[in-house]
DNA sequence: TTAAATTTGATTGGATTGGTCAAGATTCAC
DNA sequence: GTGAATCTTGACCAATCCAATCAAATTTAA
């Protein structure tokens, strides 16, 4: 997996509207300003969320974006699937997106089998991970910045 | 981390490798035929592992490649940071081509938090995994196809 | 009505990717 | 030495992707 700008984008404008409360709305402005993100870029962007089903938009004078669901039930892994594609590192270990490979066997492919663990351990993650993860972790690091951004110890 | 088409080929080349006696050489054209690589194209790739150390050539017409080390001295990891860069997803969590990102500040990061994670997992894997463990696993899997690639069990 | 906000889609410049090509250098068999 | 088979080097190309910008349309609160 390889998150590009515009994924990271993405889920840290998620953060930071699940961070503020779910009945009222955030402008991008405000997003753009905390955040750091241009702002005609973030429109784009928060635009994909929107019909993708994460975030919901009020438009007018007090408009602005928040959650479409509660920040529990969006996974990270669907999130990025929908920006960036695919998880694995490569088509031929897809669930969601698979690809036929240029190997003569796939079903002896070495590699495949590899690619396969990586892809594992990377769903494994992604998929348990939700926004609301994210909230948590940004308090925590609110209090306690990075600290080896251990959370095994 | 993604694989790219150029850095799957340099893994399934390397596997080739790997699989025939160290004191003799493999001909472009023969890894080519057998993985159904452009020939031109693993020319370019060979090149690279040879700049990079993993394989070494002799020219002429008796020519070819072949590992300069042992393969289980080759780990994944450095084959596919030699050609395709970092592992990590963002730039921020990679230990070898770290590059700061737009974020205010990266110590209370939660998308950081949770993206170094993600790194460790792939790196961890592809740090251990070896050229051997693909000669390995092509060999088992000529025997026994797929299996539902399942190394686990 | 009007100002402030999102919505939509086109467009751009630059980087990356996958791949080809040609000319040269090296080695070995004869 | 000649020639054939091989690697070496580096230029080149077309297509795609990426980050970002822009303009115009639409919606809503006040
Ligand atoms: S089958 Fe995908 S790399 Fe071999
Ligand atoms: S510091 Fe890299 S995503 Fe926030």
């Amino acid at each position: 997996m390889k998150l590009s700008v515009r994924g990271e984008y993405a889920l840290r404008a998620l953060t930071v509207l699940g961070e503020s409360p779910r009945d009222c709305v955030v402008r991008i402005q405000t997003i753009s300003d905390r955040e750091n993100i241009p702002k005609r870029f973030l429109e784009q962007i928060l635009n994909e969320l929107r019909t993708a089903g994460f975030v919901e938009s009020r438009r007018g004078i007090a408009g602005g974006y928040r959650l479409s669901r509660a920040p529990e039930s969006i996974p990270l892994a669907a999130v990025i699937r929908h920006l960036e594609g695919k998880l694995a590192p490569v088509g031929c270990v897809s669930e969601k997106f698979y690809e036929r490979c240029s190997c003569p066997d796939e079903s002896r492919c070495a590699l495949r089998s590899v690619m396969k663990e990586v892809r594992d351990a990377i769903a494994n993650l992604l998929e348990n991970l939700t926004v609301a993860d994210l909230v948590k972790r940004a308090g925590a690091l609110r209090v306690k910045p990075d600290m080896g951004l251990d959370y095994s110890i």
